[in-house]
Order: C-alpha cells, then structure tokens, then sequence
DNA sequence: ACCCAGGCCCTTG
DNA sequence: CAAGGGCATGGG
C-alpha cells in the first residue's frame, strides 16, 4: 500500500536493500545501527506511524528519502520504455538511507548467499555483538558497532555463521576503526573517490561497494551489478552495452567498470534508482526468495 | 547427495 | 588482462 508520500513501505523494505527489517504482530521492527524503528500501518487509512527506541524524531524522512525529488527522479529515469514500465509497474518503491557501518558489514555478508542467509547471519551477529533493548515488550538487538567487531574473534564471527567471511569482517573492522577507511570523510566525497577507497577493504569488491555506495553514502548513480542485473542485461538491454556479457562466466573487476560506466553515461545521476527497479522486477520473475 | 546463493580472492596462462 | 577454482554455510 502506497502511503500519501508516494511510498510502498512493504515493498521498499522487502526489495532485498535493507536486510534487518521484520514484520512482528502488524509492525514493522527495523534496526537502525543503534536505534529500533517501528512501522505501524493504520487500517484502511493508507497512513502509517512511525515511532523508534531510542527517541528519534520525524527518521521516516531519513530513512524514506524524503529529501529526494522523487518526481525529477522518476521523469529522469522514465526517459527509457522498459524502464518506465517498471516504474509504473512498482509505483512507490524507493531507495532507503542506511546507516554506513551497517550497510558495509551487510552486504560485507552478501556475497555468495542468499538473503535469508543474509538476514539470519546478521541477526547472529547482533545478538552476539550488540546491544539488547526492549522494546513493545519484544527483545530486540542493536547492530554492533566497529568496536565490538575489532574485538570479535574469527571464532565468535564464525560461530554467527559468516563462514569463509569472517576473515573480510574482521580486517575490514579493523581498517575502519583505524581510520585506513575513514568512512565519515568519504562519505562527503564524491563517486569514483569514495568507491576506490571501499574497495582497499578486505572482502569489497565493486559489486559490494556499489551497494554501500548506492544504500548508505547517497550515491545515487551507483548502480550494483550482481548476477540478477546481468541476467536482466543479457535479455533486456544487449544494445546498452557494446562489452561482451557471457552468462556463464563471471564478469571481471575491468568488464564491472566498463559496464557501469555505459550504463551512468546512459541513465545519469539517478541509476542506482534504474537498478532497484530492474533487481526488483527480475526477483519477482525469478520466484524471489525472502 | 547435489546445487545454489545480491562475490571476492588468489593463482595461472 | 581473462579465466577459473575455492570458499563456509544452510536451504531446497
């Protein structure tokens, strides 16, 4: 149900962008880094309530993006037909702002697996790391914060489940908390600069920091190409892309650039919003998992 | 048992 | 450069 910002909350947090969201007795619990965020649809009235543990006021308009000119955005990207389709055909999915440390380790959890995977690993991790707060009589568990995870043990990270990842989690912790990667500084800074810098992180590959580009640094222009875009390039868009794409063999760090590269030439500024409507759509035909 | 999952790292040629 | 194997783990 669209609300009367144009938005579909459902379908915003179940597109596969913001993992640690759940839907308990008609709420929706999110966690926030440090803070618990609720969602409560009223019935019937297409209006929601929003209210979070700690206190923090009026985050719908962070977290939803409030502050993005939602019209130009979708006039932008609608220049394309198929493209438009899918805007049309998704009305009200959005893009959310996520806090940087906790986008990094998610999608630092992403690769090779499958988002239920995702979503339970995460939980795992904040159990054994964060901090538990009660909240609607509900236990909930904050998302660690870079601290706690340069003390985490390979073992304690593997006993969360994070298998061969662990390794990506612990050295990547610890680059950031010593400011190798300073994240708050590369947020301000721009596209190329900031994704080459994600990339010196243990386990972040272009895929990977496009995402943490796209979700939490508002790099609107990222546009992540993980197996599923590539399925959707090979049978949509062919002619956008003079680079050879083979199905069956993975494409390399410099095919990555070179595609993405054609693929901002082409969409602009607004092509991380071009991608989660062509993920979405290409989950949905696929019988999407989660 | 086998295959797959929002990839990345590492080694070869 | 590219190609390809290995990787931890749990679900189908």
């Amino acid at each position: 149900m669209i609300n009367k910002y144009g938005i579909d909350i459902d379908l915003s947090l179940n597109s596969g962008q913001y993992f640690l969201w759940e839907k308990k007795k008609k709420s929706w619990y999110g966690i926030y880094g440090e803070t618990i965020l609720k969602i409560t649809e009223k019935e019937n009235e297409r209006i929601y309530e929003f209210d979070s543990f700690p206190e923090y006021n009026n985050w719908q308009k962070n977290i939803f993006r409030q502050d993005d000119n939602y019209e130009e955005i979708i006039y932008e990207i609608s220049q394309n037909e198929r493209i438009k389709y899918l805007v049309q055909k998704y009305p009200g999915l959005r893009i959310l702002r996520q806090k940087p440390i906790q986008c990094i380790f998610s999608f630092l959890c992403s690769s090779n697996n499958n988002i239920p995977r995702i979503r339970l690993m995460l939980r795992n991790l904040s159990k054994k790391f964060g901090k538990k707060i009660v909240f609607d009589d509900m236990e909930f568990y904050t998302f660690p914060d870079i601290k706690s995870l340069c003390n985490a043990s390979i073992q304690d990270l593997l006993s969360c489940g994070l298998g061969y990842r662990s390794r990506f989690v612990l050295n990547s912790a610890k680059d950031i908390a010593d400011k190798i990667i300073n994240i708050e500084f590369l947020k301000n800074t721009k596209y190329e600069f900031a994704k080459e810098e994600l990339l010196k992180l243990d386990g972040v590959g272009e895929k990977i920091a496009d995402c943490i580009l796209l979700f939490s640094f508002d790099k609107l222009e990222a546009f992540p190409i993980d197996v599923w875009i590539i399925k959707f390039l090979c049978q949509n868009l062919q002619q956008i892309t003079k680079t050879e794409i083979n199905l069956n063999s993975k494409i390399s760090p410099i095919q990555y650039k070179k595609i993405s590269k054609e693929i901002r030439d082409r969409y602009g500024k607004y092509s991380g919003y071009v991608q989660q409507y062509i993920y979405y759509n290409i989950r949905e035909e696929n019988g999407r998992k989660w």
